[in-house]
DNA sequence: GGGAAAATGTAGCCAATGCTACACTTTAGT
DNA sequence: ACTAAAGTGTAGCATTGGCTACATTTTCCC
């Protein structure tokens, strides 16, 4: 292999931080509504071990990309692309977590290995993934 | 799971996404050393789609690093933590985007895919999957 | 209803990563 | 040897994502 990529490897990276940083924030949101009734600055700051400035602004240009709605002082509400965005996170996030423990890895790792490497997953891969968990079952 | 995480899920974030470029262009400038006997800065924007001048300064960070070595006008030369970052790197990528193709995952996409994921990847989780490899050979 | 605590907002700082435009060296070709 | 092209360097700008410090608004409890 090795020579296989050249060109277009990393023509992701310019905006697909972005994206990965808006599904994190999208799936977290969720997960705290689904949780609490509610999400708030601080819950976000707190999951993600980051100030609330960071994810106030944040929430910013997710608001400005129009994943979520706020007003001041309100709490963040997922619009409809947030929504879509959340589910298709978990989906995949859900299908390598357990595609991890399928080939024996830890819980524990598994849960860490599944959040950085969920956004990098291809439709491809992620169906090969969902294909062997079926047949191992 | 879902509710596995929470805190310190993204505590990587920080500094890691400058040891993904280190890695990243670690592995490509050892490849181009390998293919061309050099690499010049030009290689690795042609690469990585970026322009000379952001090459230029990442490789500077590189250098402060301790990773490169560069003079100016003169090709850029790994130091022996580049080597050793290049190694570990590039061998990880090659069990990753071989483990993608023993699931039955094309060779592009397999390529493309592991490209993104072998930062991500875990020495526990690696270790799975050169089991797998092992076993389905 | 008033005051303390919690949650948000704002100002202003830093580093990383991207760019274009322009200047300067090297390299190559005639 | 000179010039043109290729490769590098520098200046200056924008965005993202991180922070602390301080101001403001809500909430909650007495």
């Amino acid at each position: 292999m090795a020579r296989t990529r050249q060109q277009n490897r990393h023509s992701r990276t310019r905006s697909d931080h972005a994206t990965e940083l808006a599904e994190d924030y999208a799936e977290a949101i969720a997960d705290q509504i689904d949780a609490q009734g509610t999400c708030r600055a601080v819950d976000l700051a707190a999951q993600f071990q980051v100030s609330h400035v960071t994810v106030n602004r944040t929430i910013g240009r997710l608001q400005r990309d129009g994943y979520v709605t706020t007003k001041p002082y309100a709490p963040i509400e997922l619009t409809s692309s947030g929504q879509r965005l959340a589910r298709a996170s978990r989906k995949r996030h859900q299908v390598v977590y357990e595609f991890f423990l399928a080939i024996g890895v830890s819980e524990t790792t598994a849960a860490a290995d599944s959040e950085g490497i969920e956004h990098h997953v291809s439709p491809e891969t992620l169906a090969k993934m969902q294909d062997f968990l079926e047949k191992s079952s």
